[in-house]
DNA sequence: GAGACACGTCCACAAAGTGGACCAACCAGC
DNA sequence: GCTGGTTGGTCCACTTTGTGGACGTGTCTC
């Protein structure tokens, strides 16, 4: 490796976000093939973790869950990330006059990440979204409405190679459908994912702006494809852009990521 | 070191830590004298840790601060650490009702850790306390109230190497004096802290059990000597025990750390 | 009972991590 | 303007730490 000191650093990040993904625990199995490492390597890092606090072992169900130091971390470090604040009382009025759950998520380099949700009251939901999630750019409805927006090079940048961007995702995300989606973004002003990660479940996104008028973060409401047609999806894209529009003014102090 | 690849994972814990401490960031050369490292050592993990956004360097000032994925796996985290939610609206209430800065804390281990603040709105304050500071069990109101309601048992295995346990703050905190303090704390139910800390810098705290009837967290107020004056401590108190009962009620679901 | 899978541990080996030494830049004091 | 102290950054010989193949145990399914 490049930089000495650098290869456990990179391992701990690695588990720290795998574990994120999945606020409910993963395995020790899992994390080895997703991680890549051995049995041991992991088995020894996990442990090391958990014996300062960032990680917690459930001994009745042997899952690992981020600790109570990555909240307590997490939560001095809030005071350099506001948008908390100003997301949720646009989170709240979306989940309240959609009944769908609402999300804010951010971009972080070349993916997404769902950092907030506020549950709708419409008794079926889709759970494709939550906390910890991370998506490529472009795939979900929060990524789609950033992409859209960020600098056509940028965006080039990542269709050019889309199978090494996207992933796993790649086989439900064909490229020619991105760029129609991004495309159609571009004009109505927020995005629609028409069920693409998961038959039958949807999804809207606007994006939020910073200061300098990039978009770094995304508003976006989820729920079961009945409640997405098309006789709604104008309601609802008027109610995401016109909260994405009022954090957007709101966020002009606060710092991106 | 006992365990292969701890060493690391516990100097990137203690690096995390400290930089945790000081919200406006931490130099090279603090780091290096508070963590016992060598400086190529410090300087390698935490640029290491910037490179996988855990850590940031503002170049401008040279200092070192939390990045956005402790703040985004913070977020994650706190889905399991619901006591925001419920210790937000009683710090605001404290603090609308008292004027001084109001505090959420909580034990790990033995220190304490502030989580929480909301500001006052008297115009003289103290800021002896923000978000990330950690005290020694029986330092510091929160501390001391905490301590006070722990089993007679664990009370004494801190008392009795009372250097050992509270370092640097030993000097302003004799023993007697401590012991004094956690007797007047379970008479009165909650804690005074005479300007132990910082001459001047008062404060008094709550402590807030778990569903196990442990003390897991505490409320506490700060400010200058002039607003703790015995008349007014009553008051004070009273207030903090009202808020630090409802929290104890409302969190009988939560989880302690 | 057998096979598959998950978890935990050992330890020989090698790669990664370390820190003494050195250099450059900056700042304060005279 | 010079000197000394402090801070930040880097090199690389050396050593310690970290690694993972191999093995064992436990659980679950068929």
């Amino acid at each position: 490796m490049a930089v000495q000191g650098a290869q456990v650093v990179g391992r701990v990040a690695q588990l720290l976000r795998l574990v994120g993904r999945k606020p409910g625990g993963t395995s020790l199995a899992g994390l080895v093939r997703e991680s890549g490492l051995t049995r041991p390597t992991v088995h020894r890092l996990l442990t090391s973790l958990a014996a300062e606090g960032l990680l917690e072992h459930d001994p009745g169900t042997g899952k690992w869950v981020l600790g109570p130091e990555i909240f307590l971390l997490g939560s001095v470090a809030a005071a350099r990330f506001p948008m908390e604040d100003i997301a949720r009382p646009s989170l709240r009025r979306l989940a309240a006059e959609t009944g769908e759950s609402a999300f804010f998520s951010l971009r972080r380099g070349n993916e997404t990440i769902c950092v907030l949700r506020e549950e709708g009251a419409f008794p079926v939901r889709s759970f494709v979204l939550h906390e910890g999630v991370r998506f490529p750019l472009g795939v979900a409805s929060a990524g789609t409405a950033i992409m859209a927006f960020l600098p056509p090079e940028e965006q080039e940048a990542l269709l050019g190679d889309w199978p090494a961007h996207a992933g796993d995702f790649a086989v439900g995300h064909p490229e020619n459908v991105v760029r129609d989606n991004l495309e159609r973004t571009r004009l109505a002003g927020y995005a629609v994912n028409p069920g693409l990660i998961l038959e039958g479940s949807w999804g809207m996104g606007a994006a939020v702006f910073d200061q300098q008028g990039r978009p770094a973060w995304a508003l976006s409401l989820t729920g079961i494809e009945p409640r997405f047609r098309p006789d709604r999806q104008e309601f609802l894209g008027k109610l995401l852009l016109e909260e994405a529009h009022r954090m957007s003014a709101r966020l002009q102090g606060a710092r991106p990521n």
